[in-house]
DNA sequence: GCATTATATACGAATATCTGTATATTCATA
DNA sequence: TATGAATATACAGATATTCGTATATAATGC
């Protein structure tokens, strides 16, 4: 695959790669949220938010509507989610996994101690 | 949620963040592959990838088996796979969405200059 | 018009990541 | 044990990201 798609699929998942933009993108999950909103449940301060929103505007993750003077913000595409879900479903593999290798440690130095 | 869990989840996402090792990712679709020859698919130098490489190990994406003096990586959790596939679909829906509203914009500039 | 509320942007310092180059390690083999 | 091949690590300069703070914009009600 061309080197220049992997460019932007790289930008794209630097969208991701940040606990606050996930945190804001995991509260969208339940639908369009204002700034405000998204401020009280992350308890960020607001430049903080807005910059991170703004972040996630530039990869198109989010799209903003706006109704007087506030923002509501909205996941521009649903398969985000499914995304997400699929990384915690590896993350979890990755939790068994350790926790199995944890187990197996725990048994050799018992058996080798007892 | 946590926000030590989102802590995580970003520096998986960091870990695909760059064009090089998504580009590994994707060599390592068809099975594990030695430094050598990923450095020759990707033609980039041998301490990049080993560095690459290393970012990846961290994460817990792939997994080394060394063999003599050479090291074959492969993905740790092939659901990596069907996380990259999703991201492509997102890709693919970005660009269905742009070429739309291109076509948009020049319907409207038609009927208003025609 | 002025104050207020809600949000966005600017900017610099701190920190993290990347890139290239040099060097180290590990293994096989003569 | 000296050599070469394959891979890994160290490190420094360049670049990018983050974080906090200050300021700007935009809409609303008085």
């Amino acid at each position: 695959m061309n080197q220049l798609i992997h460019q932007f699929k790289a930008e794209f998942f630097k969208a991701l790669a940040h606990p606050a933009r996930l945190a804001i993108l995991e509260q969208l999950r339940s639908g369009e949220k204002s700034v405000g909103e998204l401020q009280a449940s992350l308890n960020a301060d607001q430049p903080t938010i807005s910059q991170h929103l703004a972040r996630l505007r530039r990869s198109d993750l989010v799209q903003a509507r706006k109704e007087g003077t506030t923002t509501y913000y909205a996941v521009r595409d649903p398969a985000i989610f499914e995304l997400m879900d699929v990384a915690k479903k590896i993350f979890n593999n990755q939790l068994v996994d350790r926790q199995a290798l944890l187990r197996q440690l725990r048994n050799e130095s018992r058996s080798r101690t007892g």
